[in-house]
DNA sequence: CTATAATATGAGGATGTCCTCAGATTTGTC
DNA sequence: GACAAATCTGAGGACATCCTCATATTATAG
């Protein structure tokens, strides 16, 4: 059940401690190519990024990576499967509270999530919008901007929920925005960025939502 | 002078009017050459973009469009050129009435006249960020930008030059975030869509420049 | 220690893209 | 009509990428 391309990040992190093995070998080896490709994506981008970049990367041949991952799809598919579940452990808490926030609250705490995960997997927004993926998985596509319209028609009950869809659609891509600047800007420019998206999603907000 | 790969609007549109030759020539050539380019690069992005699909939609054979265009980057240069200075047009007479104008009449100009490049040349913000360009000509970078701040400044004149380039980065980066949604939205979808954006870029300028 | 299973290796096949170039076609000129 | 210049053509070279597979290496069980 280990040798199959297609790895989450719980079937990843299923192990306990023992000796370390002279060839790395099963979960351990996933995570670690996961690793690699992921830094690849983030750096070359999502076309750029080849298999064998991701192979030496991770001290591995080629051969070795498609043990793993039938095609380079399939390593994006893990990787998106992994930063999903990482984006909903942010996110379920924060949607649980999102009634008693104000929207400027809101919009604070859903910068913090976004933020984070920018910092922790660079290549998080590269692959959220990576090509191919959505025809075996269409609702991929519509996963997080339905958690962002829930969060909003908690907060506002009477929107619909297409318009809350609507609303979720253009708070992510404001979202989205940022990335492009925030991956070349220096620490206190990414400080001042995010000050400056968080007032552009907080006047949008403001003026959709109401208050 | 009309043999070598570069050119730019202005050098496509000079021309009076003659009779028509059998063979395409020229001038003719290199706009229907960059129309098609340009229809190749909206429909499938920059990478996926081939020199083939180019040259067949404009009805000519891959020699012919490299008899034009050394490589793929002098298209996507001469196309940029091109929105340079249609977007120039459209922005000049904006920028001088900038002080005029309220923020938020300010933000439904910006949109006319970016809604209005979108549809006149979808290819134009896919190929503002196409990659490999700004190596020859880095000034291109920051044209717009530059443009934006310049408008912003003029209606706040206390507005630092660093301060008003970031802002109108911001904006810019809010602008384009709609063309994706923007390209696969209907008719009607596309007038909702134009307005949560206007509300998002006039909230943000709201809170930044005030009133 | 041996046998079997698991894993790794990397040359190379298949494919696709950019670009070249020698030769063919068309146009313009006298 | 004849010649030169401009233009077009498209097969194929060069290269890069994805992916395969026969072979080699390493681990583990008996």
């Amino acid at each position: 059940m280990s040798k199959t391309g297609d790895f989450t990040a719980s079937t990843v992190m299923a192990k306990t401690a023992r000796r370390v093995p002279q060839q790395v070998r099963g979960e351990r080896r996933v995570a670690e190519l996961l690793e690699a490709a992921a830094e690849v994506f983030a750096e070359a981008g999502y076309e750029a990024a080849t298999m064998t970049a991701m192979a030496e990367r991770a001290g591995a041949s080629i051969g070795a990576l498609y043990q793993y991952f039938p095609n380079k799809e399939a390593v994006v598919r893990a990787l998106r499967a992994q930063y999903g579940e990482e984006m909903a452990a942010r996110w379920t808490p924060l949607a649980a509270e999102a009634s008693r926030l104000t929207v400027a609250e809101l919009v604070d705490r859903m910068f913090e999530v976004m933020v984070e995960m920018m910092e922790a997997w660079p290549a998080y927004l590269t692959l959220l919008g990576a090509p191919g993926n959505y025809k075996r998985d269409p609702a991929a596509r519509n996963r997080l901007r339905e958690h962002f319209a829930e969060v909003f028609r908690q907060k506002r009950p009477q929107l619909g929920k297409e318009e809350a869809f609507r609303v979720a659609n253009v708070a992510l891509q404001l979202v989205k925005g940022m990335n492009p600047l925030y991956a070349e800007a220096s620490a206190e420019e990414r400080v001042e960025l995010v000050r400056e998206f968080k007032m552009a999603l907080g006047g949008y907000l403001g003026a959709r939502l109401g208050g």
